[in-house]
DNA sequence: CGCCGTGTGAAAAGGCTGTGAAACGCGTCT
DNA sequence: AGACGCGTTTCACAGCCTTTTCACACGGCG
């Protein structure tokens, strides 16, 4: 995420004004970038932040705003590290707080060493089970992804993406493999809840593909389902398919044998069956 | 990796009797499966044991010998959730070991409830973040259901199934062994209360089978039963009944033997009587 | 034997997605 | 201010896939 390695990002939402300046030092001292959120931000603004890990009051929000926000901003970003970190909880809200999906709660006063350790804990945690960099450009087929520049390439040259094609291709990117639903989609990458009938993500899977094609035909990168959503796997675009009635079994067709786990998942897409 | 879901896998290395009585309780009460150990256990005898995560007293296992094994386990194991739990602990200790591979640093006294959520906080994150690691694709007979590829396999090759095609299924195949009324299989899938006389159902039910039948011959998986709905319960197809006049007692049929639940529970079904 | 519930095949209806283009919002340049 | 470029959103329509519906055959059950 971060442009260097071992630098966080983090946001920090409180009011504590003694509780934000020995953090604020700290987070200074180590050189993770931050932001100090005053109150609750949009939703939509949280997700543009590309944030690792989030350190909130739930108490600065309000009574019941509070676990509201951590129960809507866990759903809308899963993968964001949570920290709640409040001043007389009980216990009943520490676990309310972490079964709402906080990743961590730390309880005031505390030492901001401590509560950087956590960041870190949560955020590695992350990581740690992430086998592949994650840090580094992701890099799938002929397609390479990077974070730090909001763009991606085909043998370096850059597809042009504009901000919301690069944040949708990187949503899907980052769960190779995997299904997800229009609305998922649409709330990672927008920050709110998708309107029903909305196109938006029909039309801008569309775009991303002329782009990607264009630089990179050859592969299949972003596959319908149909009454889901769409994945993305990187696959070479099958010539067999292709209207040449002449059998043509002497060249092996890359046939998908079982167990393989990149043959098993191209089937599953719509333009198979 | 744990047999039911919802049901995670323990180890707590502590001497801390008080303590180990009320969380045994709680973990007991919970229905996860769990196994004290008194002190420190051999590295690959906890690999082995396939846990989730790992509650442990530092100071348990000796002055040093906690932070190295801290350190150990967690380079050894990533993945495995690390909850560190003790006594009278500073700033600098809980930090140490953070920093160390813990995943969260809980101080006693502590409820044993809110050690069971940071648990569930810590294991959830590891999840979320590696999506493609089987969270328990639910295998049954030849039959693999995986919910992330909004799809079913066997052996490795899809069924091509539509959506409502999968929901049902899911549905039967979760409550398998029990028998499903049309009208609730209806709700379930459909979301809403089935007009009298449709037979939505019955039709897909069809057409599942047909797909399921087509790439796992040799299984039953959906029983009628007749006046009330239906079973989902695979069992190899017993071919003694049927009334083929070549003899095939050649290749011996897997006659369900008595006492086996799976072939108590056919007999129940339509067509075996 | 007759009734009702279920299996089956196919046609009809409905919904979803791909696609091109227009409309809109916003910041910049002249 | 107005024009312009750029990116985003909305719209309409065609094509395809899915779902629903229907008619009929089959089989259990009284």
């Amino acid at each position: 995420m971060s442009a260097r390695r071992g630098t966080l990002r983090v946001a920090v939402i409180d009011r504590d004004t003694a509780f934000l300046k020995v953090l604020g030092k700290r987070l200074d001292a180590a050189g993770w970038e931050y932001r100090v959120l005053p109150g609750g931000a949009p939703a939509d603004e949280l997700v543009a932040m590309k944030l690792n890990a989030l350190v909130v009051d739930p108490t600065a929000l309000g009574p019941e705003e509070g676990w509201e926000f951590l129960d809507r901003i866990s759903g809308l970003m899963p993968g964001l590290g949570i920290i709640a970190c409040s001043t007389n909880s009980t216990v009943a809200q520490r676990v309310r707080g972490l079964r709402l999906g906080a990743d961590d709660w730390v309880s005031k006063p505390c030492h901001p060493e401590e509560v950087m350790a956590r960041i870190e804990a949560v955020v590695r945690r992350r990581r740690r089970s992430r086998p592949e960099a994650e840090q580094g450009p992701l890099v799938v087929g002929e397609l390479e992804i990077r974070d730090d520049q909001f763009q991606a390439y085909v043998a370096g040259r850059t597809l042009d993406l504009t901000r919301r094609e690069f944040e949708l291709l990187e949503i899907l990117a980052e769960a190779a493999g995997q299904v997800l639903e229009r609305d998922e989609i649409y709330r990672r990458v927008w920050g709110y809840e998708m309107a029903h009938g909305d196109r938006s993500v029909d039309v801008f899977v569309r775009k991303l593909r002329a782009k990607i094609q264009k630089h990179s035909p050859g592969w299949d990168y972003i596959h319908t389902h149909f009454g889901i959503g769409y994945r993305f796997d990187p696959e070479p675009v099958d010539r067999t398919a292709m209207g040449a009635p002449e059998a043509p079994e002497a060249l092996s067709e890359p046939e998908p044998e079982p167990g393989d786990l990149a043959g098993e998942l191209a089937e599953i897409s719509t333009e198979t069956s």
